[in-house]
DNA sequence: CAGAATCCTCTAAGATACTG
DNA sequence: CAGTATCTTAGAGGATTCTG
């Protein structure tokens, strides 16, 4: 009755990204990665259009925002949404599935910008001790 | 009463990485990354030895796990605790700090763990849709 | 055992230009 | 506006060798 129940034909052998070969590295890799990461988090307050993407997460290229979003797109994450208007109108959403993965997201960059005075510290401690070596 | 009180000299203007120059970006980056994040969730069950560390974070090399230690250790998230004995022995542990960024680093990562027959279902569907390229 | 040093490869990512 | 295509380069990362 309490049984998981997930993947029927491979039951006992759940995903587990610390095994090399196990799918969900790449997932974690393209909601992890510099971009990933960021795109995930910006969309959490809402819909957004490429360009309005594009200026909140500070520094990404058309390139790479257009790779990221492909990505997340690819594994459920992001749903994108085409006008086609002219000029063209674009919007993506977080899907379900991508607000779980992003409110988690959320909470580490909270924690790492909260962390930060620590961290800073850290550092100088760390670079003294080894002479700035 | 309330107010937080951090960084005195900078009150108002609070780390925030989506901001291009801010050094948060780089510490997430420490923890994100490839590597970081399963070193970080790997020592999260308690201390482990470099080659342990290596044996549970399947697929990393001698030099991506000691640069990501360094990394690690110098934001002031892992403690290394080197005895001089001979074989040289020396441990890996989390520091208060790095504990609280592997918990919300695992809870993203059983996210996803648990999120991957989904993400592969959401994968087909995308590659069909689009003949498999 | 726990690394540092070296060499080499491949790809992530930036810059630029073009298109529907 | 919302991208794609092309070119190029910095650096991530692997393999190997050496050391305290």
């Amino acid at each position: 009755m309490t049984t998981t129940q997930r993947r029927p034909e491979e039951q006992g052998l759940p995903f587990n990204v610390f095994a090399k070969a196990c799918p969900s590295r790449g997932t974690l890799e393209h909601v992890t990665g510099r971009w990933g990461a960021l795109t995930l988090g910006a969309l959490y307050e809402g819909s957004l259009r490429f360009n309005e993407l594009r200026r909140r997460v500070d520094g990404v290229s058309e390139k790479m925002l257009s790779q990221t979003l492909h990505a997340l797109e690819r594994d459920g994450l992001v749903h994108r949404e085409a006008q086609l208007t002219n000029p063209p109108r674009v919007d993506y959403e977080l899907t379900p599935l991508g607000r779980g993965v992003a409110q988690r997201l959320l909470s580490l960059i909270r924690f790492v910008e909260d962390s930060m005075d620590a961290v800073l510290e850290a550092r100088e401690r760390y670079d003294d001790t080894r002479g700035a070596r």
